[in-house]
DNA sequence: TATATGAACGTCCGGTCGTTCATATAGTTC
DNA sequence: GAACTATATGAACGACCGGACGTTCATATA
C-alpha cells in the first residue's frame, strides 16, 4: 500500500478542519463571516490564530470553506429529515417544519448562518458572495422542485406557480429567525408555521394530507 | 431677544447633522451600523473624522440617531404615502406597495437599512439593539392596525388574526430585498407583490377593492 | 536511522479602528 | 472692541485586525 497510507496527522488535521469551520459557522451565525475575527475565532477554540494558514491560504478560503459546511448542515438537518416524509405535500411542509426546529433548537448561537451572511455579502463582490448565491439559488430550486413533485402527485392545484410558492415559503421561513430573535420567540415559530400550514392547506385538494393547525 | 437666539452656528451644526446621519443610513445600508467606520463615512461626506465629536460624544450616540433618522425616513417614504389611499384593505395594499416601490427605486444603496442592521444586532444587546427593537415593534404594530382597521370596515374576514397577517405581510416585504439583491430583482417585487395581493385578495369579502394581479 | 512533511506555535509588521486633545475659526453676546 | 461658544481640524493614542515569518514537534517514509 504505497500511496494510500495511513498517516496520524492528515487524520489530526481533518479533525481540526472539523473542529474550526464548525465553530466559524456557530460563531459567523452571530457576528457574520468579516465580523468574525480569526483572533476571536482561535480563542474560542482554544488554537492559536497562526495554526489557521496550516490549513487556509487566507482569511477568504476559510469563509469559503465555511459556507460549504454550513450548507452541508443545512442539508443534514433540514433537507434529509424532509425526504423521509411521504413526497408531495406532506414533504413540503415537513421541510417547512424541520427548518423551524432547526430554529428553534438554537443548533447555531445566531440563528441561521445564511440569514446573516446574505445580509453581510448582497453588496459585496467576490467569491464569497457568489457561492453564499449558489446556495440560495439551490435551497430554493430544491423546494421549487419539492412544488413540482407535488403538483404532479395531484397534491397541489395544478395552476400553482412554483416559484411563487417557493418565495412565499422560503421568506416565512426567515422572517421566524428575525421575528424569534428580535420580539417573540414563541409567536414568531407559531405564526411562521401556520402561515405555511393554511397556504397549503388552500392548495392542496386533500386538506386532510395536513394537520389542522 | 435673549434666550431665542438666531444662531448661525447651531443651524450649521444642523445642516452638517442631517447630512451626516443621511449619510450614515445610506452607508449602514449597505455595511451595517458596525461595520461602517468612522473613517469612511467622514471621506463620504468629505469631512475629518475627528469632527463626528463635535454632534456626539462617540460612535454609539451616532448609531442611536441614525436608527431614528431611518425610521423618520420609513415614515415619509412608506407609511405616509400609504396613509393617502382609502382606510381599509387598500391601505393596506398602498404600504406593502410602497414599500417595494421604495427598495425598487434603490433610495438606500444598501436596499433596506433595517434588514441590515437587524442581522447585525440581533446579537448583541445594548441601546441600540433596543432602539432597532423598538422601531420594529412599532412598525410591525401599524401594520396590525391597519388590518383591524381593514376588519372592522367589514373589508377583511372577521377570523383573520391581525398579528398573523403583519407577520406574513412583513416576511414577504422583507424577503422581496434578499430576493432582490442576491438573485433576480424584477421577479422579487413580482413575487412579493403577488403574494400579498392574492392572501388580501383571499381574505376579502369584496376583491374588487384590489387589483386583479 | 535519516529525511521529509503536516500541524501548530510565538512573534512581529503595517494598517485601520474609535477616541482624545490642543488648537483654529467663525458667529453671538456683552 | 472683548469674552464666549459652537463647529471643525490635524496629530497622536492604544487596541485590534489580517497576515508573514521562522521554529518546534509528532508522524511517516525510505
Amino acid at each position: 500500500m504505497a500511496r494510500m497510507t495511513q498517516d496520524g496527522r492528515r487524520l489530526r488535521g481533518l479533525r481540526s478542519r472539523e473542529t474550526i469551520l464548525g465553530q466559524a459557522v456557530s460563531l459567523a451565525s452571530v457576528e457574520g463571516l468579516d465580523g468574525l475575527s480569526l483572533g476571536r475565532l482561535a480563542a474560542a477554540i482554544g488554537i492559536s490564530k497562526s495554526g489557521f494558514f496550516a490549513h487556509w491560504r487566507d482569511k477568504e478560503e476559510l469563509q469559503l470553506d465555511a459556507v460549504d459546511w454550513a450548507a452541508r448542515q443545512w442539508r443534514e438537518h433540514i433537507v434529509a429529515p424532509a425526504l423521509r416524509a411521504p413526497a408531495g405535500v406532506r414533504r413540503l411542509f415537513a421541510l417547512h417544519e424541520a427548518r423551524l426546529r432547526f430554529y428553534a433548537e438554537h443548533v447555531l448561537p445566531g440563528g441561521c448562518f445564511f440569514r446573516a451572511v446574505q445580509a453581510e455579502f448582497d453588496d459585496r463582490p467576490g467569491e464569497v458572495r457568489d457561492r453564499i448565491v449558489r446556495a440560495l439559488r439551490d435551497w430554493e430550486a430544491f423546494i421549487r422542485g419539492l412544488v413540482e413533485e407535488a403538483i404532479a402527485l395531484g397534491e397541489l392545484a395544478p395552476g400553482v406557480d412554483p416559484a411563487q410558492l417557493a418565495f412565499e415559503i422560503e421568506a416565512l421561513g426567515e422572517m421566524a429567525v428575525t421575528h424569534s430573535r428580535l420580539l417573540d420567540e414563541r409567536l414568531a415559530f407559531a405564526h411562521a408555521r401556520r402561515a405555511v400550514l393554511q397556504r397549503l392547506r388552500g392548495l392542496c385538494p386533500d386538506p386532510s394530507l395536513l394537520p389542522e393547525d
